[in-house]
DNA sequence: CGGTTACTTGAGATACGTCAAAACGAGTGG
DNA sequence: CCACTCGTTTTGACGTATCTCAAGTAACCG
């Protein structure tokens, strides 16, 4: 079942284009601040800069892992899915976010593109034997994978403990502060939707309906406003009271 | 409200017996293969062998880290709680288990032991130098993490998309997969159950009474037997049929 | 502008939760 | 060794949050 896809797969990895990795650059300074000038300048000349158009495909569960990504821009999908169809979604992947990090040989989840994408493409052994040589950097990673351990325990949370209002207003939460990087605030705020209802649903654990009518609810209270792309915040205060964590 | 129970940690590491670690060089050597004979040795000097009563406490959530541990037996649970008291279970670290890799400086769940549990205890700081000194375990460590990582994820595709029983299923099968060590086999196997029937609700997802009943229906189908302190999986291939993953 | 996909809304069904009581098991003390 | 207590587990009856199915509406794209 995913090794028809797997073909999809080189086919978009054949159309990459190598720009110059400006972007890369970018990204990668924020999580290299490790790193000396000498040596950023040696991971970028590993990095490939790659695109995928909107709903393309990274690579599936049960491929080998041959790369390493992080994305410079648009939103990733990265999900498992059942025999039956079931599909669970565990983490959009945003600016700044790795994917493949685990440096296991085989994927274990699928990832595909929810917008346009591009990320820079580190071939999984370069990047395995390039951390070798830089403890620094492997530390970087290991904190970021720990980043990556912590969310997925706050989904957990989320998924097992919360009722279906809370789980929609942790998510619009949760977006709103990667969107603002960190710095919180209770100010009115647009957060994007790329995603549709029902990879949001997916995520959640829920129907796609169940998300459509507590958003509606939502904005009927004038807790949120919904807008083309997305929604705008206004005060989630009676929805997230026990969403705090 | 974490406060006071912080105190209650003091108290056990007070009690704590500084016996030879001889379990932690058991324990230690399966992880740290990459590890010369002096490196390991220079590990263990930094290891503290520290006892719980079953019900002690390990840490809370809003602690710092002082410590990283290493399981060296009985079984630990991993939780985080709202402000309404809903409960969260998000693992059961055994033997083997490590316990704050991430290296943060204040933790982000509570620990407290199912059983008497004996662990290795290394001083953060101290861990963190040894890692950067030894770029070979870090790599160990990383790994650990990702092993940690995917086992959460597997943990948010049981609560979101699998229903009761197939929860119940998944769980009873890992036991039996981290029972034996990775090996596979359908063959009939005792697993242990040391935590309670709520730990096993609160770490689905679903109430204890769910959890009961299911139970006591796959052992009425003869899907398994229960007994004091487990279960004996007989087959449960009727239910983990949308679990297998 | 027409077709397709995504989203919304409603009415009815159900899996699981809630509440309450009974049964069981591990300890404790007589 | 038995009786008693306390905490855990089991079982039942009932309620409800969320799902399912189905139809309608809006947004998007060629």
């Amino acid at each position: 079942m995913n090794r028809h896809v797997a073909l999809q797969e080189l086919t978009c990895t054949r159309t990459q284009t190598r720009v110059d990795c400006s972007g890369c650059d970018v990204r990668l300074r924020s999580v290299c601040a490790a790193l000396g000038e000498q040596d950023l300048r040696e991971l970028q000349g590993l990095a490939r800069s790659v695109s995928f158009a909107a709903k393309e495909t990274l690579f599936l569960e049960g491929d080998d892992a041959a790369g390493v990504f992080n994305v410079v821009s648009g939103t990733v999908r990265l999900y498992r899915v059942l025999e039956d169809g079931r599909r669970q979604v565990i983490g959009f992947p945003m600016a700044g976010d790795f994917i493949g990090l685990d440096l296991a040989p085989t994927r274990s989840f699928c990832a595909d593109a929810v917008t346009p994408v591009t990320v820079c493409r580190f071939s999984r052994s370069e990047f395995s034997e390039f951390l070798d040589r830089k403890p620094q950097l492997l530390k970087a990673m290991h904190a970021r994978a720990a980043l990556e351990l912590g969310r997925s325990r706050d989904q957990v949370l989320a998924l097992g403990r919360r009722s279906a209002d809370e789980k929609v207003a942790w998510f619009l939460r949760v977006l709103r502060e990667r969107g603002r990087c960190g710095e919180p605030s209770d100010a009115p705020a647009d957060v994007p939707l790329p995603m549709s209802r029902q990879d949001i649903a997916d995520f959640l654990g829920v129907t796609i309906e169940t998300v459509s009518r507590t958003l509606q609810r939502f904005a009927r209270d004038a807790a949120i406003e919904i807008n083309p792309h997305g929604v705008r915040i206004v005060d989630l205060g009676k929805w997230d009271g026990f969403a705090r964590d």
